[in-house]
DNA sequence: TAATTACCTATTGACATGGTAGGTAATGCG
DNA sequence: CGCATTACCTACCATGTCAATAGGTAATTA
């Protein structure tokens, strides 16, 4: 299992903020109760994406937090990449792994290598945009 | 991270036998030697891969492992699922996961669906064949 | 001033991972 | 037969992560 309950719950935000990004500054209180996931464990994975200027949060009454650009502009890789730490279905290939002296001769990096780049781009071929419409974007729902 | 030590050990240990299938059983000492993995650890994984056929133990002096088939016979899914457990990216798509609530609404869904059966067509895809080769089958090395 | 909300720090229990320890049982060889 | 060799078994341990909770502080509005 790759992607831990951090980045489905991010995601989950993030679409409910999309879908009531009129709405001006949502509070957590809402999504949660419109989620049905831990508040206090939310507000921790807030912390980190507006951190990262995914999000603005602006506090007290009639705050909460809001979407900084429209739906179609963040793409599920750049979420997920940011809650999970790493995308990469292997440690050797981790962003800043020591660099392993089996390398050069191993038989499975390649294998790796491919995978690590289709996950990626299949991630990143999707948008918050895609995700408010039920079936992913492509109309085949499985 | 989705592939653990368990799985990529299981990977290569299974190469190194189908590297050596024509020297009768193999030694575990051996192997070891070659592919620099704890002995004690790679026992554990190989009870599993024994008990589940995939290769035959011998005991005594001049005992050791062999495959029980030819390699191009071992598709990496197969193998990696037994050892991981699972490939499933997200909890949801486990085998034998508790169905969700949430499931027919679920703007996420489709896409864990339709990345996980990418990641298990790819892996399906390469056998233990295919890895003997440097590049993975396909002479591109990235 | 009070209510509301984001944000901060610390802690917890459960679990998986990677590994070790110390055996037993089977097999071949001298 | 006795010994070395090898697979196999059970138990344990250290570490880290995950998901969540606790108990605050700071900012903002009414």
């Amino acid at each position: 299992m790759m992607i831990s309950s951090r980045g489905r719950y991010a995601l989950r935000v993030m679409i409910d903020l999309a879908e009531h990004q009129n709405d001006g500054f949502i509070p957590m209180k809402d999504v949660v109760g419109r989620q049905d996931v831990s508040q206090k464990y939310v507000e921790h994975i807030m912390v980190l994406l507006s951190k990262n200027g995914l999000v603005e949060g602006v506090h007290g009454k009639g705050g909460g937090y809001r979407l900084n650009r429209p739906p179609e502009a963040y793409r599920v890789g750049e979420i997920l990449r940011l809650t999970e730490g790493t995308l990469a279905p292997v440690a050797c290939l981790e962003c800043g792994a020591k660099p392993c002296q089996r390398a050069a001769a191993c038989r499975t990096l390649p294998m790796w290598s491919r995978l690590d780049h289709m996950i990626g781009e299949y991630l990143d071929s999707i948008t918050i945009a895609d995700l408010m419409k039920q079936d992913g974007g492509d109309g085949y729902v499985i």
